[in-house]
DNA sequence: CGTCGAATTGATGTCATTCAACTACAGTGG
DNA sequence: CCACTGTAGTTGAATGACATCAATTCGACG
């Protein structure tokens, strides 16, 4: 069993009862990715919402200017979808990749659905959920809109902190919207400033 | 009554029947706002959604640089308000403002939580317009990370044409993070390269 | 008619990108 | 075990996109 299992996810921060986790999460499928493997495709319709409970994901696309822009990451404990496909049986516009080896846990499109007629805590947590996703791109919108490169990098460690061990730079720079050089000095800038992000 | 009244957006888009439509309908409150009012301030916690019958609002709040940056609008037919401040009644962050004069229906914070005891058809159409408005930061998320300021405002354009001609350009340039300068620039070269917004 | 904010334009500055070269390092196969 | 290769990261110089500052025009409204 893993340290960060749905199961005891969704007691603590679902508050769902022992016996309701233990019921849901045995019917539940389970899968293994390597590093680097696909989850999701490009054009392919988002059937599942993956819950990661060991390793890292990462979503992302490719912009008009045909480079990679990073969308979200997910380390345990994470929920990661293209809530647009799953919900408008939209062609996903992209990808869930592997960044490490990582056990998932499948939850098919209708679970949260499903689930409510268990219990309405459920739908009440989906909410939640929602609400969690919408309250964090706001926050993301905001940072581009405003912040220069160096406000983006120091509010994603601030964010994120455990990630900036995980994750190559070029990566972050992805998610930030800038090049790898520019992070490259955007680092060297702090580092001259004296800054230390406790490493 | 108006052309865009709650009552048959809600018997349109959230298919729900004449009977209950107009029961709801008339206990619910309606206001008027001059344009300039505020409907909602800074670090108060936003108890209400607004449904817009007529007029046009804007929501915006201040980056860490001093500017304005606006988050959306809200012409007839659309709804405006900070959920999070609504969800975590957190103070809110952002301020609500009438660009034109505005007739507004007001929601309480509970109005669908409430409404989906009478039907499930409620709560279902929360979850589409959570959806939606997902979709739809994703989209200027994704027109934040890679687009030049002249394919943002083109995206605009394709998004909003109706606002073209009722918003100021100075806040159209506030919504895609750019100085009011540089979008008469971008509109110039437009124009140079023979380009029509069909005005 | 005079005032004030919106929009335009020009000159200049700044931040981030681009392109290219170079280093460091991990993984592969001989 | 060592050379070979590819990817990540760094650095420099040139360029580009947008911002800033300042001056002017335009238009709405009292």
């Amino acid at each position: 069993m893993n340290e960060f299992n749905f199961k005891s996810y969704l007691i603590n921060a679902a508050a769902i009862s022992e016996e309701q986790a233990t019921e849901l999460y045995d019917k539940l499928q389970k899968k293994k990715y390597e590093k680097g493997s696909i989850l999701l495709n490009k054009d392919a319709i988002c059937s599942n919402s993956f819950f990661v409970e060991k390793g890292l994901l990462r979503s992302y696309r490719l912009g008009d200017d045909g480079k990679e822009h990073i969308i979200q990451f997910a380390p345990e404990n994470w929920f990661i979808v293209d809530r647009s496909s799953v919900y408008f049986n939209d062609p996903s516009d992209s990808f869930i990749e592997a960044v490490e080896d990582t056990e998932v846990v499948l939850l098919k499109e209708n679970f949260f659905a499903t689930a409510n007629k268990i219990s309405p805590v459920f739908g009440q947590f989906n909410d939640k959920l929602l609400h969690n996703h919408i309250r964090q791109m706001q926050k993301r919108i905001n940072l581009l809109l405003g912040a220069t490169a160096e406000r983006r990098y120091l509010s994603f460690i601030e964010m994120y902190p455990d990630l900036l061990l995980r994750v190559p730079q070029w990566m972050i720079a992805s998610y930030l919207g800038i090049t790898p050089e520019s992070l490259s000095r955007v680092r060297k800038d702090l580092a001259k400033k004296n800054f230390k992000p406790s490493k």
